[in-house]
DNA sequence: ATTTATGCAAAGTTTTTGCAGGTTG
DNA sequence: CAACCTGCAAAAACTTTGCATAAAT
């Protein structure tokens, strides 16, 4: 059988949230997990670094973003920072585990905070690019456990269905 | 616990073979599933696509190609199909589910034949890119589930696993 | 015949890089 | 102040497209 499959599915879908502060730097950074693991390998905590996470912290789970549209979220909030910036630093945050990156198939990549105690994965329509979520703690587990078989450790598991949606099913003749 | 994961992990790379016969249009083409799907969506059978078929069939079992390496594999055996061919075919070979689609991690897709018998799972290096692979009829089992509880008709269901091969483990310091 | 596919070259996207100047630890 | 980062603009890598010609049904 399978696993625990929580029906929490939901449309993906950009949210136009407003734009808030951004702290100066420094600012109360204490014991952040991310900024710890930035620093433990020697990489520097930025103005950019911290606004890059910022914005993906405040995006709803289930959320993610490609390299132009964090680029927009910064401009929209005033932060100029570079595209150059925001492809090097997703680069970085995911080779670091921070960040997962997804590719569904259009051609571009997409981000998204990693939070363990939220797995979640993927089924999208290519027909139309429909992408729905599912969360099942059974896959994830299972992606442990095959890692260690290899001897691998894992970072990341991800299981994506690719198909057609109920109306691309009618739609395709 | 885990489906049944036959241990049949093998690196991918590049096999060289040398060039064959590729058949004249039209011959003993009886009933190819490939070729049927084609025609029955109004597609035509080409040499170019008879010769990437061929292709993707010589190929052994977990080996996949980008649209590059296919054009190479094209030029090899003089057969001058266009890069922009090869990107075409690929295309609507996909989008028939002729061809599984890939993405790693290195900013190009890479294609392999579908074959329902043989499915297949991918173990990514994120360090150095090695790339194995595993087998989990159980896997496959829970797209097909996890489709149909969204009404989806599952085209292919991928199981993707990054990490750090025990190699890039050490290095990383 | 009619419709679909191909080749070529040009254009479009997405991502990376060199380098000079700025910032962090 | 040494090492690291950033912005900029240019380049690279990857993919798509327009159009005239060729081939398939």
């Amino acid at each position: 059988m399978i696993g625990d499959i929580m029906n929490s599915a939901k449309k993906t879908s950009d949210s136009l949230d407003k734009d808030e502060d951004k702290l100066p730097v420094g600012e109360s950074l204490g014991q952040d997990p991310v900024f710890d693991s930035l620093r433990k390998r020697g990489h520097r905590i930025t103005a950019q670094r911290e606004t890059i996470l910022q914005i993906f912290r405040e995006q709803p789970h289930g959320e993610h973003l490609s390299a132009e549209e964090l680029h927009a979220k910064l401009l929209e909030r005033g932060s100029n920072v570079s595209l150059a910036t925001a492809y090097r630093t997703l680069k970085l945050l995911s080779s670091l585990g921070l960040l997962r990156e997804l590719d569904f198939a259009e051609g571009h990549k997409h981000y998204e905070l990693k939070q363990d105690t939220l797995p979640h994965q993927h089924i999208i329509c290519t027909g139309c690019n429909l992408t729905l979520e599912f969360e099942d703690h059974f896959l994830e587990e299972a992606g442990q456990k095959i890692g260690s078989r290899y001897n691998f450790e894992v970072i990341d598991a991800q299981f994506k269905i690719f198909g057609l949606c109920p109306n691309c099913k009618l739609k395709r003749r």
